[in-house]
RNA sequence: AGGCCCGUAGCUCAAUUGGCAGAGCAUCCGACUCCAAAUCGGAAGGUUGGGGGUUCAACUCCUCCUGGGCCUGCCA
């Protein structure tokens, strides 16, 4: 049987290309040859305050986007994180065997409870339903961007403690390092690309193409370098794209092209962010008719169910068994 | 369970004795630029947490609600 792959993504509303080039692209890659799990976490979406409609649209629509992006239902199992509780459940119990300065340590819970008035436990606790994740369907890999690595690192370790204390269940997951694309934001090439940065950082993945020129146009580069000097951020940003849209697409001549003119120095940037514009909207544009065609086709809640039919008997089956480990009642 | 403090633009904060709700940063548009950045010019942004009350007039005073912070107490 192949090694068993588990993911998660938040229902953001839509992927941006830093979703799609950093972490979705291997998703659908990995299906090749993995027996793939890639959950929709909705229980993560509350950690922080959100609307209950707006995240409700969100968790279909980033189902589509997934699909859409080549996310193949009928190879693996794309379903909701809520829709199996066994998710909840099993946080509470490796919760148990998590120790609180283990949870203080993370980085992530720093940056995001900074400056916050109301920080919900449940933030805190986010590593430990994400190690819930992974463990409930006893994956051996997740693939993972570098911001999330400390967080599988404590998955690990949950898992150890839980397996010295109960005994020997949960192999410990190891990380799956895609090709390391991380694509920065246009307007601050120096943090990662996100929507909450705001609208001019990030590019979505079904954005209106007028909206994507523009944004391309008005990224940061820099103030102009002197041959054979190394890139600048927003500069080697914009290469990066252009890059990975042209591996996609079978020709990089033009990439290959203007990285000489670079070098020479006399690359034009406007040149750049067309060739930029042109060769992404190639990879964006199918990608935008699928999700368009799926959307009419109205079968997303149909595969979202199938899915978590089907992670939930893995989920249930673990789950009794934990229970039983843990000397808790099994039903 | 009791006590104290707080809530104003996306963010940080102003607003005299109760007297026209403002600034900086961020945002958007324009100029400049091969494109950006920087700079300059302009614009937008608000039920002052919510309801009720006092008053000619309430961000300001009273009251209830809600949310947040802190202190004390109790406890499966």
């Amino acid at each position: 049987m192949a090694q068993r792959v588990f993911s998660g993504i938040q229902p953001t509303g839509t992927l941006h290309i830093g979703n799609y080039f950093g972490a979705i692209r291997n998703w659908a890659s990995l299906q090749e040859d993995h027996d793939c799990i890639y959950c929709i976490v909705d229980y993560h979406a509350i950690t922080t305050e959100i609307d209950p409609q707006v995240l409700r649209a969100a968790s279909r629509s980033m189902a589509l986007d997934l699909i859409a992006c080549g996310i193949d239902p009928q190879r693996t199992i794309l379903f909701t994180q809520s829709a199996v509780p066994e998710h909840a459940e099993l946080a509470w119990i490796l919760g148990c065997v998590t120790g609180y300065g283990d949870l203080a340590r993370m980085i992530q819970f720093k940056d995001k409870s900074a400056g916050k008035k109301f920080i919900s436990a449940g933030l805190f606790i986010y590593p430990v339903l994400q190690a819930a994740d992974i463990l409930l369907y006893r994956a051996a890999g997740v693939p993972v961007g570098e911001d999330q690595v400390q967080h599988l690192e404590l998955s690990r370790r949950i898992a150890r403690r839980f397996n010295a204390r109960f005994g020997e269940f949960f192999p410990e997951p190891e990380p799956i390092v895609g090709k390391g694309a991380r694509i920065m934001s246009l307007a601050d090439p120096t943090i990662k690309m996100s929507k909450s940065a705001g609208e001019a950082h990030y590019i979505g993945v079904m954005e209106d193409e007028r909206s994507i020129r523009g944004k391309i146009r008005s990224a940061v580069t820099d103030i102009g370098l002197e041959p054979g000097t190394t890139m600048s951020p927003g500069v080697a940003n914009l290469f990066e794209v252009l890059d990975l849209s042209g591996e996609l697409l079978g020709d990089q001549s033009i990439a290959a092209e203007l990285c000489s003119e670079f070098q020479s120095g006399k690359l034009m940037y406007s040149h750049l962010k067309d060739a930029v514009f042109e060769s992404l909207m190639q990879v964006l544009r199918p990608i935008g008719e699928r999700r368009r065609e799926l959307e009419t086709s109205g079968i997303v809640e149909d595969i979202l169910r199938e899915g978590a039919d089907k992670a939930r008997v893995i989920a249930r089956e673990n789950i009794t068994k934990v229970r039983e480990m843990a000397g808790l009642v099994v039903g």
